[in-house]
DNA sequence: ACCCAGGGTCATA
DNA sequence: TATGACCATGGG
């Protein structure tokens, strides 16, 4: 244990002190959980709000069934607000076919957490966080979810490599912090809040709440 | 007008 | 293993 590895549960409750506890994932239901984690790719939040929501509302939400049943143009034009809905829409009918042969979430999540993510791997459209989301936040799987806000803001304080993979930043954080899935859960939607709210409102800001920030003048 | 957002797939070397 | 092209809408 070095002292940077020390400094991670310090960021950790530094970022609690200062936004509070964020309480992801945004959704009413795990059906629209693990729909928002496909659109929500590459694509800002308030698009892919849109999208679940006028999923819900024409009830293609409902069971996965239902959603395999309609027309693609229609989907296209429902999830639209999301962005790259052609690619998008596949996306939902492939994890929606993938639910459908375990019946439901509840039969999936039966599955142990490794063979859960590696199914969920296996469904065209979830990568590694997509996946580690769903895993998180609708399964309650103790699981890290890296993203790109992850890779940066630990590259900037010098954590981690800014080019360092996936599994590297992930098992940084895991082999750290304890295996709860309410404080990694909380862990990644703090980062997501501290980028938005002040790494690229207020790149390079001086006043940030977060002495790691300041320090490196830079996060 | 330009940049980027809570990624992933596929083709190519 | 590691890049690059591609996907598309919307807000700052």
């Amino acid at each position: 244990m070095d002292m940077v590895t020390h400094n991670l549960p310090r960021l950790f409750d530094l970022l609690l002190a200062t936004y509070g506890p964020r309480h992801w994932w945004p959704a009413r239901s795990v059906p629209a959980m693990m729909a928002g984690a496909i659109l929500v790719q590459n694509t800002a939040w308030t698009g892919a709000a849109k999208a679940v929501a006028r999923l819900e509302q024409e009830g293609a939400l409902n069971s996965w069934t239902g959603l395999l049943a309609t027309p693609e143009p229609q989907l296209w034009e429902w999830i639209r607000p999301a962005g790259y809905f052609r690619v998008k829409s596949q996306r939902l009918l492939a994890l929606a076919r993938f639910m459908e042969s375990f019946g439901d979430h509840e039969q999936l999540f039966r599955l142990e957490t490794a063979p859960l993510r590696t199914a969920l791997l296996g469904v065209s459209g979830v990568g590694k966080e997509t996946a580690d989301s769903i895993l998180c936040y609708a399964a309650k799987r103790p699981v890290f979810v890296v993203d790109a806000y992850t890779r940066r803001i630990f590259g900037r304080i010098g954590w981690t490599d800014p080019q360092a993979d996936y599994d590297t930043l992930q098992q940084f954080v895991m082999q750290i912090l304890p295996e709860d899935v309410d404080l990694l859960g909380e862990m990644h939607a703090l980062l997501v809040e501290h980028a938005k709210t002040r790494c690229r409102t207020k790149p390079r800001c001086s006043d940030c709440p977060v002495s790691f920030c300041a320090e490196r003048h830079a996060v």
